[in-house]
This record gives structure tokens, C-alpha cells and sequence, in this order.
DNA sequence: TTGTACGCGTTATCAT
DNA sequence: ATGATAACGCGTACAA
């Protein structure tokens, strides 16, 4: 019976108004107790008589009383709360038009290109929030999930920023100076992108090691000694250590190493296609033997080249092996199945939280810069099998 | 200069003590002004003179002040977040190794098989998290996200409750007590599941609608008229309404209405694959022609009778039409495609918010019970194209 | 073992 | 246009 007896003797009706919540002043009149002894009920702190903890429970229980974290947060300097910045990527134009409810229901013709489909999923950043939410949970920490969307993204960013006692932002989400600012007020963990100038903590990806490891199975294991990067958009950091792993991986095996990629994209299948055409052309104009293998920077890119590759008749992996790097699921399901590297997302989420708690126990740590270790699935398309 | 001289006076090296985070004081003593001033500065309420408020900026920008939500909180008795109560479904058993870090790359041969595949995404919470999300940031509020993991799910709960101004609670999350002492302090929407008894809101996805609409499609686009409903696990609150859209349409369409489904699964592919099994062994013992359409209550049900029925060289659509029920991935890529009702989970988060905020606005509403839309998708499997 | 009182950082009210 | 001050709900010393 929370609600006020006023209301309804005042004849208010149907009118239910909205009632105060309980406060820790309520439970401890309602038990005939000071605030303190519900303070230490609740809290489990300090010594309470049996008979008096039983008789705050039953009031906590009867009001529904719930601490509220803005008083706690006020007083211990602390809230409890990490925040997790993401950027406003995939396609979210179906989410601007108004939530639909009602009985209306779309009967679509879909060919295959039918919008609406789940873009965090392919983006990977559901993982992120997976892992960090994960690790939070062990920590006995919150997490705000926020979106950094153009309009108002600085301010919402600080507003964030206020409410928690660390933030983890994904690299490129947010300008640099409202990074800095917000980092005067709490901890910053930036995750994926170059690595960071100013003094923040780090995590990312270890595209080197993940490439270096996967060329050289593919020298290794499968005897492939013409082996040949496919770039994606230069200058990108995840380009720039995926290629330093395949030179790494040339240079341990004794093998020629590039000093450019064979071939530049820019991570889309689209433009995969394209330089697949561009190679066949170069093939079949005798102007070049075809490669052992073609190692690109991510499985979108390669599976570019197998649309290609299938559709003009090579075999992959016979006439050419092809590998990739992400993880997606259209490698999974693409045939032959794409060799590649996963993108460790869940792990990203993990660690930055591990790298933040670290910071927020002890805030005179030197600086982190940590990577995530990869797995290479081995399938199809390099050989395997 | 946050770093107080003090520490570095007192010649404690290299300690960099945590600096506590400038106030509003700390802002007002810098700029010369009172704290009342340098809050109508940050909320962007009442006059403030123009010079005065660049004085409030730089001290604001130079001591990377931040407002602290616990205290705008405490006074305003909201804290401008929203909670997002999600299951712990999935695998996460490789959540529970510690993260790693460090350069070991793992080699794995995928047969297909691999462990630690996105589990959300599969399961389309992240597609919750996300609408709602979206609706938060339009709303201008944050969303915690919190998954109820079984050891302390209740004491976490509690004081997610605290955090927030409004809870969103994925059915069958928590208990069914502790919701109820939840909906004390704040209010409480209901995402699937059952129709709630309690005063919560709820709101669902249009599980009969979908199904009806879809069904009547089979009949009247491709005539066929034997159609059985291949239920899932029976007393879910999905089946039974899948089950009740089912048998809307044969009324509609002034076919025999079964008053049970012609056969019963329970979600899985396996089951489904038994079923069909057994199915094709009883058509081939001539007690039972094939049906011109299996309705299925979700896609891996579906899918399940899409492997048995292929490899025992049924051809579907031509010897019989097959429909899912959800929209996963497996069903995109199937072959043939399964057309089928997709779960609209993005809309399910939107539009919890949505109704949690009305509620919000004014509590004295009556409780709302809404169900959203769902899109039907045509594609090969029911004999489109 | 229990109660009293202060302060956490902010906003709103009132006075200037 | 600006400043002083009283809440907001809770934890925690300290007193009893």
C-alpha cells in the first residue's frame, strides 16, 4: 500500500499520483529505527540486533524501498557506472522513422536486399557491449551504453561523462578535444584506432600477430610461396598492422618482403570485385603469373576476390588460396568458407574494462596499451581440409 | 592545473594522487563568480551576462569541469536513465575464462563447429539493446544495460532500480518478486512473454498477426490449401499466439481450424529434423499424403525439416511449402530461403521506451499492452520467385 | 548496539 | 544580473 490514503479520501479517482519512493527515512520510522541501523541493514555493514534487522527487512519489503544510487553516488565519489562510447555506424535509417505498434504488418517481396537488417550484429559492436557489459557484471559495475550521434554527440558525451566513473570510447567517436576534456573528470580507455598521443589507456586488435601467424601457415602448411596482400584503405591503423604482420610473416619465412601491398581496396566488397577483375585482366594478358595466395585485409575485400574468382571458374584454394580478416558471417557461409581472423569484439569489451578497473584502483598506473590476441580459423578457402 | 600543489610541495614523487574532479565551486572561485552563476552557465537557464558566462567557459574548459549527475540526481529526483533488463541466454561459457591479452594467436581449424560464435546476435538482444538505445538518445536519456546472471540477479536488480527512472525487464528475467518490489520505486515495462497480470506495461511482438497474414498468403497467393502448423514448445506464450494467428487464418479463409497443431516441436532444428522424419515415414507408409504447407513455429524448427526434407529429395517449394518464424541468419542463407515472420527486436526495444516514458510523463495512465509489428519475408521456400 | 549530525555537488528559491 | 542558502537521500564518523 504505497499509495497515499490523501489521494483517495480527497475523492482523486481514477487518479493514481505519482508517490514519492520510499527513502531510508521511511523503512527506518515504518521500523520504529534510526537511518542508520536501515543504513547498515542494507549496506550488511556493522553490527545489527537479529530481531531489529528482521523488522527493517519487513519494512524495506512492505514500501518497495530501493537506495537510490544519486545519493549513494554523491556521497562515496563514486558511481558504480562505466561508460561505453560507440560510434553511429551501420545503416540506422530504418531506426529514424517513428516505432511502429499497431496491427499492421508489411508482407515484403524479399530478393535479397531487403533493408532492415541487424547492423550492429554484422558491426560487431553488439560484441563490444557483450564483452564489456560481461566484465562490468564480474567487477559489480553498471554500463551505460551510449551512441555518439553527430547532432549533440560532444555534449552528450560530457553529460555521459558525469555519470560514471570511467569511459571506455571506441577510437574515432568522439573529437579529440571533448576526449580530453572529459578525461580531466574520469579515467579514458580508448579501444581500437591508432594508438592513442595523449596519456590514455589503450586496447586494441593485434591485427600484426593475426596476419603473421595466418601467412605463415599458409607458407608452411599448405607449401604456398607466392603470397600476395590485398590492402584496405591505406593509412587506416587496422591496414597498417595487418600489413606489418604479412612483412613480419615474409621476413621470418625468408621470403621477399613488400615494401607496399600487392594491391589496395578499401575494405569493401565492392571494390574486392574490382581489383579481382583488375588481377584476372593483368592474369589473362599473360602479363603475370596468378598468385598461391591472396591474404586481404578483411573478408569483405576477400569475398570480393571469391565472387570473382568463382564466377570466372578458378578453383579457390586450388588455383589460388584466399583469406581474409573479421570473422563475418558471410565467410561462414560463403563457399568455399573463408579462411580468415577473428576479430576478437567481446575481448575488446573485456579488456577495457579490466584496463579501466585497473585505473580506477589505482590511478597512478603508468598508462596501458594492450592488444586483444586473435584466433585463425582455418576453413576452405586457404587450403585446410 | 587540476594537480593540487600541495602533493608535489610536499615532495611525494612520482605519486600523482587521484585529483579529485573540479565542482561547480571550483568553477566559480576560478571565474570569479558564484556557483548560481556558473550553473545557469551550464543549464543554459536564466541571464547571465555575456562577459561573465566567457569567464565561466574558460574556468569550465581549464579545470575540464563536468557536472556530476549523482548530485543533479539527488536534487532533480531523476536520474535521466533507463534500464535495460536483459536474460543470459546464449553460450556464454567462454565469457567465463579470464579475458586474454598478450600475443598468443590461436590456430583452429573450423569445421564449422567453433566455439564462441556472437551469441547475442544470434539471439537478437543486441538488436533490443539497440532500439532501445535509440528511443533513450531521442529521449535524451541513457540506458544501463544489465544482464540478470542467476547467483545475485535479484540484489542486482534492486539496485539497477536505483540507478534508473524506469525499467525495461526482458520476460522471465527476474522473479516475479522482485519485479514487483522494482515496481515500487520505479515504473516497470514488460518486453514479450506473457501478457503480465500485475499493473505493469508490456509489450510484445504480433506473433498471430504475423503468422495469420502469412498463412493466408500460402492459400491465397499460391492456393495451396492442406496447411499444418508445426508448433514449438508447448505453453510459451510465442506458440500459443503463433498457434492462435494459425488458426485465425483458416477461419478467415474457411478452412478446416484445427483445434491442435498437426505436430509439436520445441524450437530446436534437431526436433525439427525428427519431426520430419517422422513425417516422411508416415507418408511413405501411405497413411498420409504430404501437406501442401508446413507452418513452422520458428525458423530453426524450419530448418530443421528444410535438412531432412532436401536430403530426402523433396523439393521445396514443388512438393511442399515451408515457413519460419524469427528471421536468423540461417533462414537468409538457406537454399532454397526461407520465407518467414521476422522478429522485430529493434521496434521491441523502441517501443518499451517509448511507453516507459509516457508512463514517465504521467503515471496516472492506464498501463498499456502493446504489440509490434512484424514484416513478413517472402522468399523461395513458400514457392515466391 | 543504536542514534545524531554533517557533508557529498547541484539546483531552485529567494534576496540583493 | 548575481549571490546566499536550503534542500535532495544517503553514508559515516562520533556520541550515547
Amino acid at each position: 500500500m504505497t499509495r497515499p490514503r490523501g489521494a483517495a479520501a480527497r475523492g482523486v479517482f481514477p487518479a493514481v499520483p505519482a508517490v514519492r519512493a520510499a527513502t531510508i527515512r521511511d523503512v527506518a520510522k515504518r521500523a520504529g529505527v534510526s537511518v542508520s541501523t536501515v543504513s547498515r541493514v542494507v549496506s550488511g555493514t556493522g553490527y545489527v540486533n537479529a530481531d531489529t534487522r528482521r523488522l527493517v527487512e519487513k519494512a524495506i519489503a512492505e514500501l518497495g524501498y530501493v537506495p537510490s544510487a544519486s545519493a549513494r553516488g554523491l556521497v562515496a565519489r563514486r558511481t558504480g557506472t562505466l561508460g561505453l562510447c560507440l560510434p553511429d555506424a551501420g545503416p540506422a535509417a530504418h531506426l529514424r522513422e517513428p516505432a511502429r505498434t499497431g496491427s499492421g504488418v508489411e508482407l515484403i517481396t524479399d530478393d535479397g536486399t531487403a533493408p532492415g537488417g541487424p547492423a550492429w550484429g554484422s558491426l560487431y559492436f553488439g560484441e563490444v557491449v557483450r564483452g564489456a557489459e560481461f566484465a562490468a557484471w564480474q567487477a559489480g559495475l553498471s554500463v551505460i551504453v551510449a551512441v555518439a550521434r553527430p547532432p549533440e554527440a560532444e555534449a552528450r558525451a560530457r553529460d555521459l561523462a558525469g555519470r560514471v566513473d570511467g569511459l571506455i570510447v571506441v577510437a574515432g567517436t568522439l573529437p579529440d578535444d571533448v576526449v580530453e576534456h572529459v578525461a580531466h573528470r574520469v579515467p579514458v580507455v580508448l579501444v581500437a584506432g591508432p594508438r592513442p598521443a595523449g596519456g590514455y589507456d589503450h586496447v586494441g586488435v593485434d591485427n600484426a600477430r593475426g596476419v603473421q601467424v595466418l601467412v605463415e601457415h599458409l607458407v608452411r602448411a599448405h607449401g604456398i610461396r607466392d603470397v600476395r596482400y590485398v590492402a584496405g584503405r591505406a593509412g587506416t591503423p587496422d591496414d597498417i598492422g595487418r600489413f606489418r604482420g604479412f612483412r613480419a610473416a615474409m621476413r621470418a619465412l625468408g621470403l621477399p618482403v613488400p615494401a607496399e601491398p600487392a594491391l589496395r581496396g578499401d575494405f569493401s566488397r565492392a571494390t574486392g570485385r574490382r581489383l579481382a577483375r583488375g588481377l584476372l585482366a593483368e592474369h589473362r594478358g599473360g602479363r603475370s603469373p596468378m598468385p598461391g595466395a591472396l591474404v586481404c585485409a578483411n573478408d569483405e575485400t576477400a569475398l570480393g576476390f571469391l565472387d570473382v574468382l568463382t564466377a570466372e571458374g578458378f578453383d579457390v584454394p586450388g588455383d589460388v588460396a584466399l583469406t581474409g580478416f573479421d570473422g563475418i558471417d558471410g565467410g561462414r557461409t560463403s563457399s568455399p568458407r573463408l579462411t580468415t581472423v577473428e576479430q576478437p569484439m567481446t575481448g575488446l569489451g573485456r579488456l577495457a574494462v579490466d584496463v579501466l578497473r585497473a585505473c580506477l584502483a589505482d590511478p597512478r598506473l603508468p598508462r596501458q596499451d594492450l592488444l586483444v590476441p586473435v584466433r585463425v580459423l582455418l576453413r576452405e578457402s586457404c587450403g585446410t581440409h
